[in-house]
RNA sequence: GCCGCCAUAGCUCAGUCGGUAGAGCGGCUGAUUUGUAAUCAGCAGGUCGAGAGUUCAAUUCUCUCUGGCGGCUCCA
């Protein structure tokens, strides 16, 4: 028999050899960083033993397969670590996920003590190099080995009957498993825990599990790399740089509602700005609604059954109102306040107001999970043959966008929750419309079931913060009920009174989430337009202060941020302090620069000054902010 | 909200085996007038997150609360 390779090479084998093996004969250095294989297309452990022809391939860290692989051994490897520790532990599932691993287990609660115990003893087993064996054992017997592991057993019971039950062992722990591992624990050398947390019971009645977190890489120094980036992505947090920079801040007394400090409220006057020019281009139009409204108002928008855990609500005169936690409300009883004709269609109100959502105080985050926000957000009445066509630019605009400020972004499509408002032919047909219409832009998408909101399915944008986390920011959603509730109605060309369909749609989200993110995604570098101080200039002696005072002044009288520095400290302290502080431009004015009417422009980040003169300067300075560019 | 951890000067952190606290940076003052990532000196800042308990004595030990951090859940 015959067993092929990637590179075409088909090399005779016998039946009965193992994977590790054949891979060794067709490729020692291949063979050396293969931790399992790919059979016939199928991952099989590398102790694997083939019986007929096939195709054989390696598979190793380097492949998603692969790494998978090596995080789920981890995860074996904690699950022994753990039993070995508290025997009385009961592991449950422990899969890979998109960044390492976990273990979830039927245990009393953790403390960091017993992770230092558990990691001791991954290490012993790391230095043992256990193997990880596979059995493949009937039924009946794997019910015994896991008589005392209810868990398990459900794992057992759900199994398709058709599939042979097997179990692994390393170093003396056995676990249920389909398998495949990497061959020995030695190559789990670089795993590491990143900590444990309680887990929210799927069903009420069960107990809260443990879950222990962790990555793993196959050498120590691939572990150290990890470590490093992550510690450089902290220091990328917004939070510390929000700090740093005076961009907003929180107070003990209002947990979850942000301060915007004055640095922090000319970005966000900046992202207003840049929005609102496509407003104007889009023909929107701005509306302003109120804060409060009576409970009958949620009442009638669905807000009070399926939204109400997360409203503020206050009351007066014995009347109860809610604040607003979405602006549609406002918008439907602006559309409703008097005749519509399908004349004004498609109508588009934009509205950015405060809303107040009540999270959970577990769950606020920085600016990125905040009780107090305000979405760049509109509401689109249209007819149903206008659907399309304004999703189309809605989602160009988003691309747009998105590409300023240079985000990895990603789309999913949600879908009906578990508790929706009106029919189920309304959502299939909104579902069907905005898959459509992801398709029709080319927009890659993941669907994620459940998720929409209770009124309306929704396209998600998603960027990621600086450790890797999704956070949502753009949405659209398509809504066939909220219109209907309200009663809206536009007389159509053939005189008969129709509802509405209504879009809703962010293109950044939120203030808060989108400063928050984009202030990971930039390290606090913000491009011109968006720098709070876009050029700081610096006299030499205070005999150039007028001088730099002059430039300053000229710059903000075309509309640009500029202060001086005086120079009661050393230039090269102030240099250093204008490059902590990100400035995109550090000008130097002294002796040469005053004789000449020059200045010598230092762009943020660059070692080297350039001179130029300061109508050359400012028509640079002016342009990149006119054309939002990124870079200075 | 759930599990765990944390809370000392504006910031980052020492420290007190129970006897009310320090550094660096920042701030202020003075000297220095500086040419592209830290000039020097002095000074001011803290009921050690809040409340209760134990104790002769609590910032330190215990409990409760508040806030934060990492997860879970949830979400723009």
């Amino acid at each position: 028999m015959e067993v092929q390779f990637p590179d075409g090479r088909r090399l005779p084998a016998h039946p009965g050899i193992s994977v590790g093996e054949l891979l060794g004969t067709w490729s020692p250095e291949k063979a050396r960083v293969a931790l399992a294989a790919l059979w016939n297309g199928k991952p099989v452990d590398l102790a694997f033993r083939v019986q007929e022809a096939g195709s054989l391939a390696p598979l190793t860290f380097e492949d998603r397969a692969g790494w998978e692989i090596l995080q789920h051994s981890s995860a074996h490897l904690v699950a022994k670590a753990v039993v070995e520790t508290i025997p009385e532990a009961l592991p449950t599932h422990g899969p890979p996920t998109d960044d390492g691993f976990f273990y979830d287990f039927d245990v009393r609660p953790l403390t960091p003590s017993d992770l230092d115990a558990i990691d001791a003893a991954m290490r012993r087993s790391v230095e043992g190099r256990e193997r990880f064996a596979r059995r493949e054992i009937g039924r009946a017997s794997a019910e015994a080995l896991f008589a005392k592991n209810p868990y398990k057993l459900r794992y057992l019971a759900e199994a398709p009957a058709s599939e042979p039950v097997s179990v692994y062992d390393t170093g003396g722990f056995t676990d249920l498993c389909r398998g495949p591992h990497v061959p020995d624990t030695h190559w789990l050398e670089g795993v590491h825990l990143l900590g444990f947390s309680a887990i929210t019971p799927d069903r009420p009645e069960s107990r809260p599990l443990q879950r222990i977190r962790g990555v793993g890489f196959p050498t120590r120094a691939e572990l150290a790399r990890y470590l490093k980036i992550r510690e450089e992505a902290a220091a990328r947090d917004h939070r510390v740089i929000g700090q740093r920079q005076e961009l907003f801040v929180f107070a003990d007394h209002a947990p979850g509602f942000p301060f915007w400090l004055p640095n922090g409220m000319v970005i966000v006057r900046e992202l207003e700005k840049f929005v609102t020019e496509h407003l104007r281009t889009a023909s929107y139009s701005e509306i302003r609604t109120p804060l409060l409204f009576a409970r009958s108002v949620f009442e009638t928008s669905g807000h009070w059954d399926h939204y109400r855990e997360n409203m503020f609500v206050s009351a007066i005169e014995g009347k109860e109102y809610g604040w607003k936690p979405m602006n549609c409300p406002g918008a439907m009883l602006i559309f409703g306040s008097r005749a519509r004709s399908y004349r004004e269609l498609p109508l588009r109100f934009a509205e950015f107001a405060p809303l107040h959502r009540y999270e959970p105080s577990g769950t606020l985050h920085g600016l990125l999970r905040v009780r107090e926000l305000v979405q760049d957000d509109a509401h689109l009445f249209v007819t149903e043959d206008q659907i399309e066509p304004e999703m189309r630019v809605l989602l160009a605009w988003i691309k747009e966008a998105y590409a300023t400020f240079r985000l990895d972004w990603s789309a999913e499509l949600s879908t009906r929750p578990a508790t929706f408002l009106g029919e189920s032919a309304d959502w299939d047909r909104a579902e069907a419309v905005l898959t459509r219409v992801l398709d029709g832009a080319g927009v890659a998408f993941r669907p994620s079931a459940g998720e929409g909101a209770f009124y309306a399915p929704k396209i998600d944008f998603h960027v990621r913060d600086s450790l890797g986390r999704p956070w949502q920011t753009g949405t659209i959603q398509l809504d066939y009920q909220m219109p209907r509730r309200f009663r809206l109605e536009y007389q159509g060309a053939d005189g008969h009174l129709h509802t509405p369909v209504v879009i809703h749609r962010t293109i950044l989200g939120t203030w808060e989430r989108f400063v928050g993110v984009l202030t990971e995604h930039l390290a606090g570098r913000w491009p011109p337009w968006l720098a709070p101080v876009q050029v700081r200039v610096l006299p030499v002696t205070d005999a150039h202060g007028a001088a730099a005072r002059g430039v300053a002044d000229e710059l903000s009288a075309e509309g640009l941020r500029a202060e001086v520095a005086p120079s009661d400290e050393s230039l090269p302290k102030r240099v250093r302090a204008a490059e902590l502080d990100r400035v995109p431009y550090v000008v130097v004015v002294g002796d040469r620069e005053v004789a000449d009417g020059s200045v010598s422009v230092r762009l943020r980040g660059s070692k080297a000054a350039q001179s130029m003169s300061r109508a050359e300067f400012l028509a640079h300075v002016a342009g990149k902010v006119r054309r939002r560019e990124f870079e200075p």
